[in-house]
DNA sequence: ACCTGAACACCGTTCAAGT
DNA sequence: ACCTGAACACCGTTCAAGT
């Protein structure tokens, strides 16, 4: 039996999939674009797909899946910088998926997957604003509450249309050192 | 000229489509209830949903009016109460539409009419919560920035399972007043 | 003015058939 | 294992035709 028998080529096509959903889910919107033009933007057929990914929703994860490491590896390779900084870059950087933080939270109702996907995530947010919350000097006791709230903030931004002044000044005040 | 013809049935039957439409919207979801279904539920055909309504963003947008101006209502008749018992009324008060929350963010990326509904929402939101976070003796400065956090956070729990307790002392955290 | 039956275009998904 | 052509089911929307 051959085992591996060409798993670089499989991953390879299945990334060249999930890059081609990245930017039209994110340009266009998800519900607004058909699977057929995932497809010709990837250069395979549209049944192709469904052989790299159980649905159109498994193909949404896979593309959230690569825009959130892709987002975490590059913070990890900032330099230290104040708290408030951090969240505002981190406000900035995933601007570019707006369109994906509405879908997943409208999709995460209906669909099983992204449901999952989408509680990992707060999970995760979670745990890193915690730790950057205490870092930052806050009180013990209600840091989950403040790393929570921030996320909310954090999503309220990226949904709503909004200037950077009105960004700024709202994260602040989330922030305990700030005066 | 027939002036007047019938307006009121005409109005009436409008309204068993919008209220058909806002059981399966709140229930189902938008995008998962096909208007065949709202049309059975309201006793018409699907394509009479047409003549009262120029697609299914409108009727959405018709269930979104109905909601809000019942919600105002119910808010109206209310007791005065203390500043941060009324936002905790509010966010349960709304919390049977979270699924309503989560698309109108989602299409207001792509439909003109809910963009404005929801822009609109937002105004009245922002005015609202001004005025209470005034009358609650927040420092004039800041009192639009304390509105649209608030309206961000009571967003965010009603996209997110949680428990009460966790939703009180988080819009806790906004008040001025609080301890 | 109001309503309907029938049709159209589109899209997610499946499946039998290929290599 | 991987890919495709063809078909299916579904759904939003339109339109000519009725009253």
């Amino acid at each position: 039996m051959p085992r591996n028998r060409r798993p670089q080529d499989r991953d390879e096509k299945r990334d060249e999939i999930v890059r081609a959903a990245e930017l039209l889910f994110t340009r266009d919107g998800f519900a607004e674009t058909p699977l057929s033009k995932v497809a010709s933007a990837a250069g395979v057929t549209t049944n192709t797909i469904y052989w790299y990914f159980a649905d159109k929703d498994a193909l949404l994860v896979g593309v959230l899946d690569r825009v959130l490491h892709e987002a975490l590896a590059e913070a990890a390779a900032l330099p230290d910088r104040p708290w408030d900084e951090q969240l505002l870059w981190a406000l900035a950087r995933l601007q570019r998926y707006h369109r994906l933080v509405t879908v997943v939270h409208a999709r995460a109702n209906s669909s099983k997957v992204i449901d999952s996907w989408h509680t990992g995530f707060h999970d995760l947010a979670d745990a890193m604003l915690v730790e950057g919350f205490r870092e930052a000097g806050a009180a013990e006791d209600d840091l989950l509450l403040r790393a929570q709230l921030a996320v909310f903030v954090i999503e309220g931004l990226l949904m709503h249309p909004h200037d950077e002044s009105a960004a700024r000044s709202m994260l602040r005040l989330l922030v305990p050192t700030a005066s």
